[in-house]
DNA sequence: TAGCTATTTAGCTAATGTGCTAATCATGCA
DNA sequence: TGCATGATTAGCACATTAGCTAAATAGCTA
């Protein structure tokens, strides 16, 4: 399966979405993703692994535990492309208010 | 479904994917989307009808015709969102060369 | 080594997704 | 109306996905 396709599968899932997000500040280890969710820690080791075989999020051990780190430039490099492969160039909007939200 | 998740559920697929690709130039009528496809019509039209909910297409009578056509604004703006909450803010690269694509 | 914590792997089930063919609906035209 | 064309919907089969619990693995420390 190709890098890309691989990402938007795992993208696909939102569980996979939020631990994507919940990891943007800095490395967590499994088990402090896991108290995140009502969800068991074997369903989230299972989600970390495919974010993992996508190449979104890489793992380190730390002694007892494995720390999971957020890998940003594949998912930037694989959106932006595939945007710019579908979308038709355009300035982008100068700020995205998230008070008035331009009805559609 | 929350709109930005059936999105990423809609992307999930390459075919659909695919299609959306096509449909940058402008729109196709189905039948003509379905000719660049080995699959049946009606496989494609199931996944012209998940484009559609997750509001990435558009169709338009044309007589006999369903004129299907690209909606790039929730795309982009779904994606750019999720990005932004994602990875962290950064130069945008100056030109991505296709040539000599940077190993990784 | 034994025992403890952290995490993954195995094995199962239920739900979803994707493809096909056949049938149906919609439109245009003689 | 009757027929042809374009497209979708129905119904089925098969594969994949996502969740769970139980069991196994990895590393730490006494």
């Amino acid at each position: 399966m190709q890098e890309a396709a691989k990402i938007f599968r795992a993208l696909a899932d939102p569980t996979r979405r939020e631990i994507l997000r919940i990891l943007k500040p800095g490395a967590l280890a499994a088990g402090e993703i896991a108290a995140q969710f009502e969800m068991s820690a074997p369903s989230i080791s299972r989600h970390l692994a495919i974010l993992s075989g996508a190449g979104l999020v890489a793992a380190e051990r730390d002694g007892n535990r494995l720390l999971y780190s957020l890998e940003s430039q594949p998912l930037a490099e694989t959106l932006g492309d595939f945007l710019s492969a579908v979308c038709p160039t355009q300035r982008r909007r100068r700020r995205s208010s998230t008070k008035k939200g331009k009805s559609r």
